[in-house]
DNA sequence: AATTTATTGTTAATTTTTTCACATTAGTGA
DNA sequence: TCACTAATGTGAAAAAATTAACAATAAATT
């Protein structure tokens, strides 16, 4: 069901489920477009939008069934074996970041943490086993992981992220703010959070 | 300098100043369109016309001087007294975004951290107070704090975040994933990591 | 000094995203 | 049963953002 969809909507896809994941359990509850889109600051017409691109149809009376909104954004967005997952930085960022997915309902597994620290190497950390950064190339590859989180220290970012592309991993979601050079056709995000933070500076600014 | 600004101007802004920072002092350093927009996967022109928006003029032939182009996008997004930021919940994740905003350089002053935990009550961590919750009120308005990071359990994010609204607060930024309701003129932005993954899973798909 | 070159600055064109506007429709209740 | 209401679904319009195109130009080279 790989469509393609404009970045923008699957970005707000991902956040209706992660919005309305708590009543995906009630068979028979339904949410209006209007008030979708007041809990998340967008239109009605922009939720419509989006529900519509994904071929989910609502009734007019009632609104979206929320199972069948859920359902229907996971068979567009989620791979249906899920996406394995590894965290390299096991500190105090990496730990949040385990601690915060292991309770999230998603179909992304972290499958396995690395880190250089012999303290942490060999123990779980959540819920999931931490590995010595040395065996990243051979566990990546066995475990067919193919995102990586990084929150390694700015000074080893360069280094890991190369370390993880010839490993096999095709997305990282960078932490650390230092650039990175990847290759086309790796995705790559970017996470800063100075920059949130400067733009909520600007625009509180009168 | 507060003219009107694309939002997605100003996150370039913040991010072209992450990425030449580190270049700063370096009073006749100059760097052309394309180079910075290959280091941020973006193209040259909008680049430039981001640059143009905020006044800047690049030479003919040298590209921007990097001193200017900081200088000029801190005139544009900064305020000049910079703005007071209060961090609220200080566990992995505060502790992480503590250690990171201090080491950056950038006009976000940390002014305070707040826990309910006693025992992070009343020392400091990154060089940052960390006062009781019961103090926020008093604090946020003494010290004149009008950005808070909320980074406490999602149980007691809507409370914190009436708390800090009653005591001042006028931008959020919410790592609790929990849904807060904002009255307009309140800025929040919101960030998941769980969206940023998947987003990335689905464009990693082929 | 003239020529060449590579880049900026910016208008125009294009593409993407959002919003408008309204016909359609499922349920409600007179 | 039949109008009425308050939604959805969607083409069309508008707005926003990006990209293309190219004249202007500053420095390097001859
Ligand atoms: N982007 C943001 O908003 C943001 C916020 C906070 C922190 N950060 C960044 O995230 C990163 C982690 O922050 P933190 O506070 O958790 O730091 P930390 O020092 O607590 O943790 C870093 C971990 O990485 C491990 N490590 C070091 N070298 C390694 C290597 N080569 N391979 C594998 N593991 C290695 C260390 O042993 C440690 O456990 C830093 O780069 C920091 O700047 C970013
Ligand atoms: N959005 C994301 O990407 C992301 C990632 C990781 C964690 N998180 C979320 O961030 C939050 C913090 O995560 P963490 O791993 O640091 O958790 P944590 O449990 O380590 O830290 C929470 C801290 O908040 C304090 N606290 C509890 N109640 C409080 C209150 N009423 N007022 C002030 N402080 C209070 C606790 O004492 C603790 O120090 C959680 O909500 C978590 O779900 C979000």
């Amino acid at each position: 069901m790989n469509t393609k969809l404009p970045p923008r909507t699957v970005e707000r896809l991902s956040k209706y489920r992660r919005l309305l994941d708590k009543y995906k359990d009630l068979e028979e509850a339904h949410i209006y477009s209007h008030k979708l889109a007041a809990l998340l600051n967008l239109t009605p017409e922009q939720v419509r939008r989006d529900l519509m691109l994904i071929g989910l149809t609502g009734n007019h009376r009632k609104g979206y069934n929320i199972k069948a909104l859920i359902g229907q954004i996971g068979t567009t967005i989620d791979r249906q074996e899920g996406h394995r997952v590894a965290l390299v930085g096991i500190g105090n960022l990496g730990k949040a970041v385990l601690g915060f997915i292991r309770k999230a309902n998603t179909k992304m597994d972290i499958v396995a943490a690395f880190d250089i620290d012999r303290n942490k190497v060999n123990t779980q950390v959540a819920g999931v086993a931490c590995y010595d950064i040395g065996a990243a190339a051979q566990i990546i590859s066995r475990e067919q992981i193919r995102i990586a989180i990084l929150t390694v220290p700015p000074e080893a970012a360069v280094n890991t992220a190369t370390l993880l592309l010839e490993s096999g991993i095709r997305g990282i979601l960078n932490f650390t703010s230092v650039h990175l050079d990847v290759p086309p056709g790796i995705y790559l995000k970017d996470y800063d959070i100075i920059t949130s933070l400067e733009e909520i500076g600007f625009f509180i600014m009168d």
